[in-house]
DNA sequence: TTATTCTTGATAGTAAAACTATCATTTGTT
DNA sequence: AACAAATGATAGTTTTACTATCAAGAATAA
């Protein structure tokens, strides 16, 4: 007996749902694992494959190629994000502390979860601090935007948005500044690991507590409210 | 009788200087022509080749592959910005204005500039917009790193990291900002034309004055000094 | 229980991508 | 005119990104 956690997706991001198959589970659980070995530019679908002992012709019935794949994983990032969100603010009256527990979780991503055991989230936020914004960079954004394939990161975006403007219903970009609050977040994580002179904090193994501290100071610093929560 | 503007690259993102001939001049010119037509994942040498009338043999004589020539051609724009950040902040005394200049420039790109003829800054501004952080986002990134290959990012970091700490001496995060400030001008002119959930900005044709004026109003809020210059 | 269907594995094959090698021209230099 | 350097032409290799076919096993329905 335990919970189970079932993340919803798109469906038009696979031809087989991969959350209903021990297959599909492994299929994603090592994909993630993969390519956050190797890179999304030497992984592909024959050896994942190998990885998990399958066939290429069996990935290929799960996802149409790599690409999908992200955007499935990226997607999936998002809507767990959502979900800790959801979690972890309710029965908060303060939007502020609401604004700042969002503020950690973007930088944590925090630790694996037990409910979901095929997703390893630790490297799965690794993952999507290095490859993940290449799932919206393609020159098929436009039609796949229309398939709602970015469904998830625009909902995140309006959520995170909204509690700005809970803050300060006169600020004049809340959604422009919820999405460089998630964008940050990963490139300042990534910075500091591989482009140091990008940032000015630092990450020690994965304490990402510095990126935190910035992104706090820069979103409250914007919103222009005093924080009263500390 | 003409200027000619040569903009100098670390030479190891080169097996033979592009530059200096035309066969070279023409991959650069068409390089970035066919990549923003087609996108970084469809195109290569091959085509590229069909293109300026050559063949894959010869621009493999240039460039190792499709990556390196990424890396260079976002290597001429952040070196290219830098000479623009130079010669128009040249003798303005008030950091503020400069800080002002440099937005314009980021988000702008400005038109083309007469005195390069190989180089449509126009199409390689949507370039970088739309590939430039795949550049650095690679399982590589660390020796390429070393290998100097992302210095002219890092100077460009610098150079706008001094001028907000001219305004500001106490703020603690000017490569931050400054790194950001370049990242957010390429992410909202792509959000507003393909994913306009994500920013409050909107941009007809290619105007990107509100992008610029968000930049403004992050900026010397994040630095903390009215901004005097109006 | 058998029959049927659904899923996976095994194998093979194709087209394109990502190169490398060789040699013949052309062009530019001394 | 002689030489070197750059380019073109051609061909070849390995890997990637698929698609197709068929057989074996598992699950389910009659």
């Amino acid at each position: 007996m335990s919970i189970e956690i079932k993340i919803r997706l798109n469906n038009n991001l696979y031809l087989r749902d991969p959350q209903e198959t021990t297959l599909g589970q492994r299929i994603i659980k090592d994909g993630i694992i993969l390519i956050d070995e190797i890179g999304l530019e030497q992984f592909n679908f024959k050896k994942l494959a190998k990885k998990i002992g399958s066939t290429e012709a069996s990935i290929y019935r799960y996802f149409e190629n790599k690409h999908i794949l992200l955007i499935y994983l990226v997607s999936w990032y998002w809507e767990w994000i959502s979900y800790l969100i959801d979690m972890r603010t309710m029965n908060i009256e303060s939007a502020e502390k609401r604004l700042k527990i969002i503020i950690k979780i973007l930088a944590h991503a925090s630790k694996n979860d037990p409910a979901i055991n095929y997703v390893d989230q630790d490297i799965l936020h690794r993952l999507i601090i290095a490859e993940g914004t290449k799932a919206y960079h393609t020159k098929a954004v436009d039609s796949e935007n229309q398939k709602g394939f970015f469904l998830n990161y625009n909902q995140l975006t309006d959520k995170i948005g909204k509690i700005i403007l809970e803050i300060n219903p006169h600020f004049a970009y809340p959604n422009a500044l919820a999405s460089n609050l998630f964008e940050m977040a990963n490139n300042h994580c990534y910075f500091a690991q591989h482009l140091p002179r990008l940032t000015d904090v630092q990450v020690e193994g994965d304490n990402f507590g510095e990126v935190e501290k910035m992104l706090c100071y820069f979103a409250f610093t914007l919103i222009g409210k005093v924080n009263e929560a500390e």
